[in-house]
DNA sequence: TTACCATATAAGCATATTCTTATGTAGGTG
DNA sequence: CACCTACATAAGAATATGCTTATATGGTAA
């Protein structure tokens, strides 16, 4: 049986301020349901690989992403053992799906894939 | 029947900015449930007038909280009518309720009330 | 009217955020 | 080994944020 976290208020809106970032959050929309790598991000968002590298490690220094290297990659996640994990999937519940645009990539051959 | 409303993702990063931050989602927190005027909050939060009244501000400029006066005070509350009024019920139904603060403002004799 | 109370607004300042460019690091391959 | 690819980090600049103090506004009361 899953014990409900309680979750003050403080840490909350740290949260929240995390996803208040449209680039940060869409991130997250998309790694709920796939891992991804950097590259991946950069060529979704059109940003530099900086950029890209700076907001993941923002989410990853909260904890609710985790990464993983796979050969020259590394691979994010979201982190289902965060203590706000059910939280953030709450708040990201309502979002539409970004699927549309890891198709994109998919028909560029641009996915990334291990298997 | 309700319409539910799509939300872009873009509008949810900004709302999420908005409650990203530890006064403005108390704030929301208490107005889910009462109508508070801008000294109240000022009792509350411990903080110089125009700083409440910067972050009331803010959030009555986006919509989610409406105002209205009742004699000399302005009492603010969430307004239901917003687009994204439900996400941000739902965003906000993990914290914990602030009514003890409330009644902490209620023992010291500084919760108004226009009955 | 004058004075007071609740609230809003303005201006300035310190700090935070988010990008940019340049450079460092680490794994894979010839 | 040298070189490439994927990614991280550093440093700097532009902008945003959240406070402060001072002042304006608008309703109420004497």
């Amino acid at each position: 049986m899953q014990m409900k976290h309680e979750l003050d208020i403080e840490t909350a809106a740290n949260i929240l301020k995390l996803l208040g970032d449209k680039t940060r959050l869409t991130m997250i929309k998309i790694l709920a349901d796939h891992e991804c790598c950097v590259c991946e991000f950069v060529a979704l968002f059109q940003m530099t690989q900086p950029a890209v590298s700076q907001h993941l490690r923002k989410l990853k220094d909260s904890g609710l992403v985790k990464e993983s290297r796979k050969g020259q990659w590394v691979f994010y996640s979201l982190n289902p053992s965060h203590p706000s994990h059910a939280f953030v999937r709450n708040v990201i519940s309502d979002l539409p799906n970004q699927l549309s645009k890891l198709e994109e990539l998919e028909s560029q051959g641009k996915r990334i894939s291990c298997d």
